[in-house]
DNA sequence: CTGAAAGCGCTAACAG
DNA sequence: CTGTTAGCGCTTTCAG
């Protein structure tokens, strides 16, 4: 098949390959690969001059066909489900960790068609292991007990030991301090939209939920609970189920900041006030929740650390060390905000 | 050489092939090539039993490889010369646009190794193109005059026309509104810390002081005037500068909030209040710049509109068609926060 | 010092 | 329906 099938976009060209660099420098290809890699073995005048056609035609070496030929690539990936506001803060500390090691960063998203296929990440880490990247970060990943042709660390994954090292933050007790901030502004109803089911992080906050009410003497209501996915859509039906009820929660706890803030819109759009009438805490305290109208009240999750710390421990493993920890969970604070307030007797 | 030379890390295993496949499944690579591809001229039998195979070994074509083979990968690519709050909204945008349109998302950092090497977009925009991605959107890229195998989309970019389609956002206008508002606040000794000098944004925002200034009746000082380079790190030392001038400037306009966040945290070090002493507007409107204290005015950019902008582009391009515009340049808006404040009279 | 040849993992013609 | 073969772009022995 030859270029003139496809419709050609707007300046686009034919790949400079090797072969090309080769002709017009009047050298064999294995020539020009050697000058690419400084290698031994090439005359100063032939190097030079094959130099000089790798910059005039502007040639780079297909990243693609060269990982396909060495072992090593200098290329760490990251596998997310989405890039949201938690995969996202976790890319910044991520990448400022990375920032003087040698390596790049390769973010592979799935587009968020995840939902329905679980398992992607062990898919994607095969994908991409072992050909394009020399180890892997696996955010919120839903199985790890893999083997996998390259080390790799799992953010939030669906459970921990045993399998590949881990880093995640204390979910239990944050959604604890949640739930307790709620009661002790004197709300008795607290309703819960849950997170991913097939997340560890979703049980434990939603354990964390029951766990504080328990302890408190409040009787755990199943139809307060509801199922939201850690995703705004499914959100927004819980929401709006909650919110419907004829006896509604006087406040909410929302497994995530995402959840939470649709939440908020739900009860705007149903003429409901954060705080006056409803209050409203997340969890993960994402940038965007402080950006909301009213601040969102959230449980916060040291988000760039652990990306910090998952390059830490898998430039270790990458290394051949056996990392300090296998598996570390980092603290969890509540964040007083502006969407929790006093429960006024309803 | 063999596997036996590296370390090999915590349940690392080597690399099925298709070849492991076709061995075990008792058949040619080309088979299980078809049943993997479900190309006809398989029987129903062989093929369940293929698929068994590769079910039972977990095997996952790399992407590489085929990569290497097919000239389609859907795969976007999105290069980015680092993880930061700027870049990391616009991949919010950009993921949100591509949700059900079929595509993989590459995110590409260079891993901040950027500053010393200009033409950075170009070299990975090669090494990429053709071979990995179908097409892709260049973060505020220095170079983008260079002919590409693939359609590409510059965000932010150097230069404007003739080149490739560009999204940008309104810097003039929106440096001005800045500027602008701190004169109507009271402030004639105004400091700014300028962005990166190959960057066109970069360019406007300086201009847009400019303006403002003079269009108040306000000299120009050069000394007011310093480089920041968009990073932090330059910018403490900008700001040092500014801020140890024995008649120092009451207001400052730094070109980006990572900037104006620094110069905050050196006004901190250094006992100088915001806004009583000194008042501070940043451009971006990034998440962080809410979460500061005293949280930050600044100019919005609509980031992730710039994302889904790119991508609504970069799709039109890929399908042939000539986009609905070429140069898209959204608006801008003062957003008043607590880091502005009157002069006081010094 | 240089180039021919093999092969990374995969797909697509083309024979059988 | 199945397998053999060539080749994507690159690196690396290994002869010359």
């Amino acid at each position: 098949m030859t270029l003139t099938g496809r419709g050609i976009p707007h300046g686009t060209t034919q790949r400079t390959t090797i072969r090309d660099v080769a002709e017009q420098a009047g050298v064999s290809v294995a020539t020009v690969s050697k000058v690419l890699n400084n290698r031994y073995g090439v005359s100063a005048s032939t190097a030079e001059r094959v130099q000089q056609v790798i910059d005039s035609l502007g040639y780079e070496a297909s990243l693609v066909a060269r990982s396909l030929r060495n072992q090593r690539t200098n290329v760490i990936g990251i596998l997310v489900a989405d890039l949201e506001p938690f995969s996202t803060e976790l890319l910044k500390g991520a990448s400022r960790a990375i920032h003087g090691k040698g390596y790049e960063l390769l973010v592979y998203s799935a587009g968020g068609l995840t939902q329905d296929h679980v398992g992607w990440e062990r898919r994607y880490l095969s994908r991409l292991a072992g050909t394009l990247v020399d180890g892997a970060i696996l955010v919120t990943p839903t199985v790890v007990d893999t083997p996998s042709e390259v080390p790799y660390v799992a953010v939030d994954p669906h459970t921990g030991r045993p399998g590949p090292p881990t880093v995640d933050s204390d979910n239990l007790n944050g959604a604890r301090l949640a739930v307790e901030h709620l009661i002790s502004l004197g709300h008795r109803r607290i309703g819960m939209i849950c997170g991913r089911a097939d997340l560890e992080s979703a049980r434990l906050r939603e354990e964390g939920y029951r766990l504080a009410l328990e302890s408190s003497g409040i009787d755990v209501v199943p139809d307060l609970i509801t199922l939201g996915g850690y995703d705004p859509g499914l959100a927004e039906g819980a929401s709006r189920q909650l919110l419907g009820m004829a006896d509604r929660p006087t406040a909410i706890f929302a497994a995530n900041d995402l959840m939470a803030l649709e939440t908020l819109a739900v009860a705007n759009e149903l003429g409901i006030r954060v705080p006056e009438d409803l209050s409203l805490v997340g969890f993960d305290n994402v940038p965007d929740a402080v950006m909301a109208e009213p601040s969102l009240t959230t449980i916060n999750q040291p988000i760039q650390e652990m990306g910090r710390l998952s390059i830490e421990i898998l430039l270790q493993l990458m290394a051949g060390e056996e990392p300090d920890e296998l598996h570390v969970t980092l603290p969890t604070q509540l964040v007083v905000r502006q969407s929790t307030g006093p429960a006024n007797g309803r």
